[in-house]
DNA sequence: TGATTATATAAGTGGTTGCTTATATAATAT
DNA sequence: ATATTATATAAGCAACCACTTATATAATCA
């Protein structure tokens, strides 16, 4: 059988709310990925910068994100070493896997490339 | 590997959004443990006896529980065969039993049984 | 039948949320 | 230095949410 770590209902709870948005399932979604800069999110889900840039703050305080600056960019990808993280994995087996869309942006020529 | 049927991101942001309240979050995960009627919630729960049926309301909406009903007594359930049923309870095995406090009321002489 | 018990629903309200527009910060390029 | 690009933050606002109180529905009991 196996046993997982349990979360507090508290910090569970406000992780769920946050997934419970579309915006922001999807931007988890795409993560699981793969990082994605901020503009590139804007991309993808056709949204204004501000608010893309607000949603990210909600899950970086969440810890279900983290952040790196390269040059002007900002990338986030999944917080893999937070208390959450086992929760969020199992959520997100549930849902579709979003990489087309990064593929598309690709396609397009959008995708920022810095290595 | 393990596959997961996928569900669309409308309808599990839903479901996430209504786990991702504390008071309902605890709802169900008493009644993953056993079936529960209103009255025992609202004991347990120490909430007024609206609160708790517009929650079960939502709930039961969104299939995440079903409702039996005995004599006066409204059972509710969670609703295993419902399409959201593996994403939840993935969820729930990441939060702690309540089985105590079942347990608690039937010291307190609260349960209701009637079989 | 009338009283009691369990639950649901309706209406009102204060707090929260997710967007918008405007502006600030910060890195890069010319 | 100045302009450009990327991101963050602040303020304002309409929609939503979880509670409250009051009332309705429904089953049981005396």
């Amino acid at each position: 059988m196996t046993t997982v770590n349990t979360i507090d209902v508290e910090k569970g709870s406000m992780v769920l709310k946050l997934l419970g948005d579309k915006t922001r399932l999807t931007i988890v979604s795409l993560l699981m990925y793969d990082e994605c800069c901020v503009c590139e999110l804007v991309e993808i889900l056709e949204m204004s910068q501000p608010s893309v840039s607000q949603h990210m703050k909600k899950l970086k305080a969440a810890e279900i994100v983290k952040e790196r600056r390269q040059g002007q960019w900002i990338f986030y990808r999944i917080n893999n070493e937070s208390e959450v993280y086992p929760l969020v994995k199992s959520i997100m087996t549930h849902f579709p896997e979003q990489r087309e869309k990064i593929k598309g942006l690709e396609l397009k020529g959008l995708r920022v490339c810095c290595n």
